[in-house]
Order: C-alpha cells, then sequence, then structure tokens
DNA sequence: ATTCCTCTTGAGACTGAGTCTCAATTTCAG
DNA sequence: CTGAAATTGAGACTCAGTCTCAAGAGGAAT
C-alpha cells in the first residue's frame, strides 16, 4: 500500500526531525508522539485533529485526545505540519516534511484545492514584512473563487454544481 | 467628536446599504440593527463580538448577544464589515464601508494587526488566477510572525511579551 | 537494580466562542 | 386594523480545544 511504503521511506527523517525537536527542548520521543506522527504522515491532504482521532482509535493505535492535540502542536513548531484557521472553529493540519511551500485556490462550488507557487509573491512578502520591521514565521494565502470545471458548468446549467468529493 | 462625524457623515450610506441588502431578502431593519450597526461603524480596527457587545452596554444601547452575532453576519453578507479568523477561537470584524482593500499582517504575541496593500502583489494574484482559469471572488492573505515590538522586547527580556491591549 | 527527578499520559472536568430554541414581541403588507 | 412572517432575548446548548492531576514512564546516577 501506498501509505506504508511512504511511511517506511520517509518516517526515518521524520522522526529524526521530530526527535530533535524535542531533545532540543528535553521533551522525550514516547510511543504516543511516534503514533501521532505515523498517523499524520499517511493522513493525505487537509484533515482535523478529530479525524486524526478517530483514524488512530480505529488502528487500534489509540492515544488520548489530549496526546493528539499536545502532539500535533509539536509536530507544528518542529515543522513537520502546518496548522491552518482556514475556517471558524475547526483548525485543518497537513502534513509539510519534504514538500515546498504552496498557497490555495479554492473553489467555492466543489470545493477542489488548486495548489499554487509564485516566487514574485513569495518575495514581495517578504518585502513587504522587510518594510515594516516584521519577522514572519508564516503565511496564508487562499484565494476563493469559481475553478475552470465550475465555470463551464454554470455556462451551461446556471445551477447544477460538479460536487468534488472530500477536502484536498 | 471624530467617531460622531464619521457616523453622520457615512451612516446614511452604510444604513441605505444594509436596508437594501435586508429587504431584497424580506428581512427587517430593526432597531437593534441599527444599534449593532452605529457601534461597528464607530468602532476603529479590528474588534471582535463580544467586545462590541460590551461597548453598546455601556452606552445604554444594550443588545442580545444573538442578536449581535446575527447582525454582524448579516453586515459581513451586506459587505459592510469583513469577518476575519485569524487565530482560532476568536473571530475579528473590521468595517470596510468605504475602505479600500487590504491584507494583514498578525503579531503572534500581542496580537497586533498591521494592515497592507502591495499593487505588484494584487496584480500577480490576477495573473496566478488567470494561468489557471480560476475566478476569483476574494481572497485571504494573512502574514504572521513577531511584530516589531515583540521583536524589541524579545532581545532585551526574552520571556515578556508587550501585552498589546485591545487589537489594533 | 534502586533512587529520584522530571516528563508524559489519559480521563474527564472545564472554558469560551458561537449557535439554537422558543415564547413573547414587533413589523409591515394588505 | 389584522395576521402572517420576521425578530428578539434569555439562557440552554454545542463543540473544539485546554487544563488538571494522579498515576505511569524515562533515564541518569549511583
Ligand atoms: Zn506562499
Ligand atoms: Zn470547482
Ligand atoms: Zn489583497
Ligand atoms: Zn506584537
Amino acid at each position: 500500500m501506498s501509505a506504508e511504503r511512504r511511511l517506511e521511506g520517509e518516517a526515518g527523517s521524520a522522526q529524526e526531525r521530530l526527535r530533535d525537536h524535542l531533545s532540543a527542548r528535553n521533551l522525550r520521543l514516547t510511543p504516543e508522539r511516534l503514533l501521532v506522527l505515523e498517523g499524520v504522515l499517511t493522513r493525505e491532504g487537509h484533515f482535523d485533529a478529530e479525524e486524526l482521532l478517530e483514524h488512530l482509535r480505529r488502528s487500534n493505535k489509540s492515544v488520548s485526545r489530549a496526546t493528539v492535540y499536545r502532539t500535533l502542536d509539536h509536530l507544528a513548531e518542529a515543522g513537520l505540519v502546518k496548522k491552518h484557521h482556514f475556517q471558524e472553529g475547526h483548525a485543518l493540519f497537513e502534513h509539510v516534511h519534504g514538500r515546498d511551500h504552496h498557497d490555495h485556490m479554492v473553489c467555492d462550488r466543489c470545493g477542489r484545492v488548486i495548489e499554487f507557487v509564485n516566487d514574485k509573491i513569495e518575495a514581495l512578502q517578504e518585502e513587504v514584512c522587510r518594510e515594516h520591521d516584521f519577522r514572519e514565521l508564516r503565511h496564508v494565502h487562499q484565494i476563493f473563487g469559481i475553478c475552470s470545471a465550475c465555470q463551464a458548468v454554470e455556462k451551461r446549467a446556471p445551477n447544477a454544481s460538479p460536487h468534488h468529493s472530500g477536502h484536498a
């Protein structure tokens, strides 16, 4: 299974990174934290904490809710996952270990997520921060609108929408 | 007082816009909704719902919590305010009637909000959308990090934070 | 192995923003 | 006026996330 392979392929260095992050703070790499890391690495796209918790329970790798939340924060600090507050009352995570930075376009109709990177925008952002003596730690850049497919559908049937399943 | 003047100066058209928005949906422009609108227009910068509620109570223009939240959503739909989810569990509003578009930098330490506009970034965004045949309706561009003041504090006392009262 | 100190865990209580319910009230078109 | 439909407020409720704290590791030093 590809998730398993991915885990094997990358787990070594992700674990290493987590271990380094923790030990630098006199924290310990516990079995529970490893279970959460493993769970995170096998999730695709954007997921929330409860979803991860449920996934761990189903796979008989149960970890308490408190530990999941606590560990996700550690992983975020270690730069292994990103935590987004896209909508209210619902933080979403994505694992970013070994992935390049990217931003998102989100279709209001079907929910499709398109990733994009634009080096010029990234550079201009840095410039803006410099101008304000602001030390950037991260950014959220999302463009909402209607994707190509939904525009086509609208043109032909001004009502229906090609319901794109699950968040990407 | 400038807040009063501002209110008089703009209230007419803001009310008008709200009335139009509501009547188009068979909703009513009630005294309560007007109180909330008035409160919103006199707030500076970014504020949260509880702050507004408290403000209304202090000015003897009390409106229930439910109505404040409900009305803020109407105002957002009418394009009179913007609702931001900078941090989790804490929506911030700003009134945008008659204001130009801008994006935000948010300090992780003290919560200060700095507004910025960069025409080049805006243009590049349009370009990215064109490339993907994506029709933009709106965007969220937030840069998180450490503001100038908090950087200074950190340098001198690596712990404390200049708890910035009331978000800017 | 034993000690000792610190970190970690999990169950569940708790918090706080925001929503919902519903009876009483207001609005407004007819 | 009158009545249907919208609105309100008090407070119960939800839900994500945090906190508490007693019990359970980890691990360094002896
Ligand atoms: Zn970016
Ligand atoms: Zn779409
Ligand atoms: Zn912008
Ligand atoms: Zn600051």
